[in-house]
DNA sequence: ATTTGAGATTGATGCAGCGCAAAGAAGATC
DNA sequence: GATCTTCTTTGCGCTGCATCAATCTCAAAT
């Protein structure tokens, strides 16, 4: 097992309220693992056999209907928790996570956690904030289903993407890894056609540049004011 | 303040794993509220002042937007801790929460829960558990507004609404507090309009009974096979 | 018993966005 | 550099559901 350096992991959300003593404690117990681009970290419906937090890269965690449409769940960010079906009480884990650029992950194995968190319990109190702040954006997003119309939803989304996992490039700000009209469709529940015709618009109008799996987001706030109806 | 008897509150899940002494001292902390039907218990935007467990009756989740519409959240069910809005690091409530029916809350402040998960942490893993599976509800909920149409919905959630609280009646299964053809729209994300039009056509093949805030359940399966298309 | 107001039904109309189709553009592979 | 694959764009017809509107019904209030 390759032992993991305390430096990677010290400030995470997560490890909040732990001496580096107690840190180094529980990383001993880690692997860190490098995903490829695309590669899959682990499937719906699959034994939870492992958590994780992710280090660097993104991971995109998915449900698939019993007619096989896929629904992106949400994109995770460097520093996250993930894949924590065992603290919730579930034996599998509900959705697929996919590294969509190269990552980086810590995996612990699942059976650990009871043991972890009777050790450290500021680890279940950290746990809790981030699923409570995934259960708002959970909300938030069934209110937009129900009241918006796809193109405010679109561009919530959008502005949540640069939020949550922008960078700064000279002409605005872009989404910092490869996604698809198709994986927006999936976010806001329209159509890659919709979508594909939604920023097509945009990019007409300057709010955005667009590309192959790529968007810069040029006018943030004109795009705030299409979010609001 | 009133004092709590334990038999009311043992064999919650939130409690599970506390000695009835450890039980006692954690409702020493609390008192009994009754709140009349259609009386709020509190107030999106209000700071989070208490939080909350559920002894009987029926509350409503609802969230407003900027301009009016509602969206019901949840159903909170008897037994369920509700409120916590201090636990996953949120100054103020994200929803309103109102009493259905006649309803008796156990309360207690909110200031105080720190204290108690530092002192009680299984308190802190149980209700990771409860939000887990909120996060799971509210998830299927995207998923079925992103890929079902309006009678699957309807259907998948009737059907949720008389397993979390049917009550056995001798045509079936009724839900078993008073709710209108609206409450179900702004679940489904659709208009009342069409819950009634959905709702009377299945009325017509035998598959429930309607009335004024009332649904009772007769043929469960085909409302079942309705729902998965 | 009467009133009143909230809830429910039902019809008519319009349109947002989906389904389908076909072609073009940008990377990936060899 | 040629081929292949994946992603994207765009046009068109169609339909599910929202919107608007009128009426009906029942339960609680007085």
């Amino acid at each position: 097992m390759a032992a993991v350096d305390r430096s990677l992991a010290a400030g995470l959300p997560l490890f909040a309220g732990l001496s580096p003593t107690e840190l180094d404690d529980i990383l001993r117990e880690a692997h860190a693992v490098h995903h490829a681009k695309n590669s899959v970290v682990f499937e719906e419906g699959a034994e939870a056999e492992s958590f994780f937090v992710l280090l660097h890269g993104h991971v995109r965690a998915t449900k698939t209907t019993s007619d096989g449409q896929q629904v992106v769940v949400r994109y995770v960010a460097p520093g996250e928790i993930f894949g924590v079906a065992m603290a919730i009480g579930l034996p599998r884990y509900p959705a697929t996570a996919t590294a969509v650029d190269d990552s980086v992950v810590l995996v612990w194995p699942a059976s650990i956690w009871p043991r972890l968190v009777e050790k450290y319990p500021v680890l279940a109190t950290n746990t809790l904030q981030t699923l409570g702040s995934r259960l708002q954006d959970s909300h938030t997003r069934v209110v937009e289903m129900s009241t918006e119309q796809a193109e405010s939803r679109v561009a919530h989304a959008l502005l949540r993407l640069i939020r949550q996992a922008g960078r700064k490039v000279e002409s605005g700000v872009e989404v910092d890894f490869p996604i698809s009209r198709q994986d927006i469709a999936e976010m806001t529940g329209t159509t890659l056609h919709t979508v594909s015709r939604i920023l097509s618009g945009w990019e007409q109008r300057g709010l955005i540049d667009g590309g192959r799996q790529r968007i810069v987001v040029r006018e943030p706030e004109k795009l705030q004011s299409l979010a609001e109806g």
